[in-house]
DNA sequence: CACACTTACGATATTCGTAAGGATT
DNA sequence: AATCCTTACGAATATCGTAAGTGTG
């Protein structure tokens, strides 16, 4: 029938070569009357005889000729498919979109990202940072194949990973009341004056989300962290963000003081993806290197 | 190993398409568990999992979505690799390349050369009228597959099956003293006035073999067949020419008289090939209507 | 419980390597 | 006589189809 394998292809070029069955068979690893099967099976196959042998001439026929023009290409070709597969398989190449709230995208995963690329410089990263739920569409549509995020509100369809409790902390000018205390109270800073994110942020939607918080007054509400930094240092107010963020608060004139234990507010991070698929080996690897990291986050 | 075949890639890419294990077997005529060792036997070659199954669902993973990607068009190469070779076999394609002697290329050879394009109308004909040494040189060099010529000097390297004895007629006018005879002797032409063809010219090179002929006068020598009869029909004299060449003599005024048989001359004509290599399928074929058509000529 | 993929297993077909055969120089 | 391709043949391997197993909706 017409089943062509790569192995009689191999056979043929490289008898098309050496002119010579014993030679190529060795070549192919082979002995001489099992190479020599080969070829005829490719010739049965093919229901042409493609060399012209004797004891002491290996010729390509008229149609051994054709054949090798194409051969060679198409056994160029094959191995490229394979090799191309293999080499995602081993992480050599690829892609990896990764969605991630703006603070981790930020402050966590850069770093991660540049091991990632110096271990696997192969592979084409992609960082799409955006709020919560721009997040979870990225992954839901496939755009991404991970996103470190929050939960959102709808989660079908997707996979949750706990990646790491992240505490808050309240953000304050060092003149400010509460500037030198080690530890503050909810009540301590239900009078301040606070700057708080947009409510699109993961950061806001914690606080909504904890009943607690949620009475919190707000006198300022910007869309970026880099914002409340500036209007807290011009001492406009005071802010209460989660750990992960605290990279963008490192000011001569700022002070961090956590909250006491039994006022502790954190939001919870998670590795989000598709429930439905699996991961390329690419994007499994940037998963486990990220499960990885999770670890070094505890400190 | 790495030794990919048609079928599995055939498989594969059914099943790609059908995302049923069932379904696709039954697309590639096999059982389902025999078809399901198949996929396994093309994830096992490349290392890694293609197909994301459950009894409910057959996907592509990442890996398989990449493949796909290549092995529809890797198929196809393939295939079309195949039935190139097929098309030649089959002399639905192919190239036919012929050298004939200048009389032969105008008188015998157009007929079979519209027959044989009739039958396998997908093959290139080439036709190259050439002398007799050019002729050998295409043939020798593989421009030509085929010459249909008489034997050089050098013969060396090619093969030659007789064809046909060309028998030598006298060509006069009408008003010649030798008009009016059914059959005329070598001593009748002596003291004609002949017009001969030029040296290179198997026409002229088989009489100049034949003693008998080669004592024959010469009062014009011309190097094309149509100038000979222009010039015996003008009445400048008569020419002695093989019974191939007698399409070209097809006149009102002109008279064609064999030789009596103690006097005849001929020319032997062949199909020449190289012997150290076969010809093409269609060279072949061509070589054989060549072949039978030698029959014809006995008539 | 019905559908669908996997595993088990014996039968068949293919492929392999060793050894003998035949052709060419 | 030496080289080298083909054929012969038993052994190892691969593939096939039937039937039983497993998991999912």
């Amino acid at each position: 029938m017409m089943n062509i394998t790569a192995r009689q292809l191999r056979a043929f070029v490289a008898l098309a070569d050496e002119h010579h069955f014993t030679r190529a068979a060795a070549r192919c690893h082979q002995t001489q009357p099992a190479f020599s099967a080969l070829i005829k099976s490719l010739e049965d196959a093919l229901g042409v005889r493609l060399f012209e042998r004797s004891t002491r001439r290996v010729e390509l026929t008229a149609e051994g000729r054709l054949l090798n023009r194409s051969a060679t290409r198409l056994l160029r070709d094959m191995e490229a498919v394979v090799q191309d597969v293999r080499d995602h398989v081993a992480i050599r190449k690829g892609r990896v979109s990764v969605a991630a709230l703006p603070s981790l995208a930020a402050g966590w995963l850069p770093d991660i990202y540049a091991r990632f690329h110096a271990e696997h410089p192969g592979v084409e990263l992609t960082l799409h940072d955006a709020l919560l739920e721009p997040c979870l569409a990225l992954v839901r549509s496939g755009a991404a194949d991970i996103a470190v995020a929050a939960q959102g509100v709808d989660m079908s369809g997707l996979d949750a990973e706990t990646l790491y409790e992240d505490a808050f902390y309240l953000v304050c000018r060092d003149d400010h009341p509460l500037a030198r205390k080690r530890a503050v109270r909810l009540r301590d800073i239900e009078g301040c004056a606070m700057i708080q994110l947009g409510k699109g942020s993961s950061v806001r939607q914690s606080l909504i989300r904890n009943s607690a918080f949620r009475k919190l007054g707000t006198f300022l509400e910007v869309d970026h962290l880099a914002t409340v930094t500036g209007l807290v240092v011009a001492g406009l107010g005071v802010s209460l963000v989660p750990a992960m963020t605290l990279f963008q608060f490192k000011h001569a004139r700022l002070r961090v003081i956590p909250l006491v234990r039994q006022d502790a507010v954190k939001r919870s991070l998670y590795l989000i993806r598709r429930s439905d698929r699996g991961l390329s080996s690419a994007a499994q690897a940037f998963y486990d290197v990220l499960l990885r990291e999770r670890a070094a986050l505890g400190t």
